[in-house]
DNA sequence: ATAAAAATTTAGGCTTATCTAAAAAAATAT
DNA sequence: ATATTTTTTTAGATAAGCCTAAATTTTTAT
């Protein structure tokens, strides 16, 4: 019934993987990469979690998460998500602190704690990167923001979240002043590469690379 | 330089009988009775802590900590502590549920997150079982406390701590309306069997037994 | 269509922490 | 003082998760 911190750990990455290749088959090597291995071992765990009827699992055709195995996923998922939540706004680390403290904080077991830090963190809907956390279930509510660079000179809406979360990105944001909430208005779209310029709660302007545009998850108003 | 899960709670076990006993060699039998396994696992763990300089261990000689493990362990308690401490305060568990989720708690690795977490919890200096929280350099709060049982009619003080541990004994405090800082006034010695009569805030008076009053740490007003 | 390259799996080992069974040492009883 | 019992250690196995090297399958390039 158990499932080790390791296979946890497995299957959080596949689920994550497959959902970048919407739903689609996820390669050993990816595996391999994201979980710092090498592919051989992530051979030998995909045939175990497959006996465990947690991937469906053919070799040498890639992976996918059974039912069962996106519901152990999201699990792990929400209690990261929570944890996430609790380390920044009860604890105050920094947006780009949390990650690595949350990677073992997510393997905790106990149904009963995840209910009660839910309730005591007020029942958030995302995490400090604008990511939705699952419910008890396994389900995730509703978002449907738009990435920053596809809005036109004037609009304007809030920051959600962020599609890329490496430290250096996330740093690069908490410096100019931007966090989940944040008001943002298009001010200028440079025609060449694509960059912007964007005031940040009606005050700050601000100029932003198309790259890091794009990794901006924007509710419109 | 780091050690794992399972060499941190030997240390622990290590450093708790060792307490009992004044700072006296451990049996490993005793080790292996408190870790759930076997006295062959325990002699092998005991090498292996020997060779990392953790614990004094002289083969059918048992074994006490070394400087360095006493703060390794103190590390791990201090942790444990201040994570039952949030549970109980902060998520609103029961004095009897707290203990077995802070077991995973403890081995969580980062310094950052455990001085956070004590400053959020306004620096306690005793756990809710009432044990003292060691400090970041393992250095344990002064307690002169007295046992129930060595207070003479009429005196009062402050429920501060337990000494026994186990959830009924917990539960059975918890219904009677014990609960640290509760004060307490012994009303009447029964000498024939050392039971008591005592008055819990001034209002409710309960009957304890001798062994339930050996088990309650008091701080004499 | 076939050869070369890349991806994946298998085979065989290693480490950590555990176990059982047997041997050795220490403690206890006669 | 010696025999018996208890405690502890050693020896040899096992399971999880990882590794390297070799074999196999799939993909890509000619």
């Amino acid at each position: 019934m158990n499932n080790s911190f390791t296979e946890e750990n497995y299957l959080k990455i596949i689920y994550h993987l497959s959902a970048d290749l919407k739903g689609g088959e996820v390669s050993t090597n990816a595996v391999a990469e994201m979980a710092q291995t090498k592919a051989a071992s992530v051979s030998d765990m995909l045939k175990k979690l497959s006996e465990k009827k947690l991937v469906n699992y053919q070799k040498y055709q890639g992976v996918t998460l059974t039912i069962l195995g996106q519901t152990v996923a999201l699990k792990v998922i929400r209690k990261h998500r929570l944890w996430e939540v609790f380390l920044l706004e009860k604890l105050h680390f920094t947006w780009d602190e949390v990650h690595i403290i949350a990677e073992e904080l997510e393997h905790i077991n106990s149904e009963k704690l995840v209910e009660k830090l839910d309730e005591f963190l007020g029942f958030p809907r995302f995490d400090p990167h604008g990511d939705p956390i699952p419910d008890q279930t396994g389900k995730l509510p509703a978002t449907e923001y738009q990435n920053l660079n596809t809005l036109k000179v004037g609009q304007m809406g809030l920051l959600m979240g962020v599609s890329e979360h490496n430290p250096s990105f996330l740093k690069y944001l908490a410096k100019i002043g931007l966090t989940i909430g944040s008001q943002i208005q298009i001010i200028e779209v440079n025609e060449f590469d694509h960059s912007v310029s964007i005031k940040i709660n009606g005050e700050i302007e601000h100029f932003l690379s198309f790259e890091a545009s794009k990794n901006l998850l924007i509710m419109v108003n």
